[in-house]
DNA sequence: CTGAATCCTGATGGATACTG
DNA sequence: CAGTATCCATCAGGATTCAG
């Protein structure tokens, strides 16, 4: 996992999004702008750290923005780019796969009950 | 990562090709049956630990099926499951969205070269 | 040829405490 | 509120060696 260089454009996109909780920031964000803390609830089980620092990852490859405002207590908003919008088909491909995968595994789990 | 019941969809399928690896194996797959050390020549810089444990993996997920040859010297077949053959969609919109990010970078490095 | 067994490493993530 | 700073445990993955 050592190469800046990617030439295969797949393990580009799987760069930026093999993560579990880029996922789930991905998915709370395509819903709209989101605080810091909002986030955090929305995910849940995401320590701040941990969240930090995957936000400023994907504020870095391009998908999300920061803004910032000059306020106390600090408030800090957190959208995704044109850009990060443009992974919604594909996390919505990833969805429907596996609803069915879910599926399929569960109607084999009954039949191994039914025998 | 504690999850053995992932209610989102999205994540079910991202627990099975989040990995660089099972990436690259489902894109040599894709292309048809392939023998271990063919796969382990293509991708090139893999351990055989590390494809034997992800190909393990991916037959435990019902992606891949496992063709043993009861001969001397072994000879071992991996071949994509219907399922499997199903992520190809994916793969492919990861690789779409993938050749444009890297377009759009590219572009926006030589703007900043242009500067 | 297709692995299994060991050992070792760095990186990731979780817990906790603290701050402007 | 939105982080930063530390420390620690875990674990995936690489190198190497051996085996059926």
């Amino acid at each position: 996992m050592r190469d800046e260089l990617t030439a295969c454009p797949v393990e580009t996109t799987l760069l930026l999004i093999n993560n579990r909780w880029k996922v789930l920031i991905l998915r709370e964000l395509l819903d709209g702008t989101k605080r810091f803390g909002e986030l955090k609830k929305a995910i849940g089980s995401i320590s701040s750290k941990v969240l930090t620092s995957h936000l400023r990852s994907m504020e870095e490859s391009g998908l999300v923005d920061r803004e910032v405002f000059a306020e106390v207590p600090p408030h800090v908003e957190y959208t995704l780019t044109e850009t990060g919008n443009s992974l919604k088909p594909i996390l919505d491909a990833m969805k429907e796969w596996g609803t069915d995968y879910q599926a399929k595994i569960n109607s084999e789990l009954k039949e191994a009950k039914d025998n």
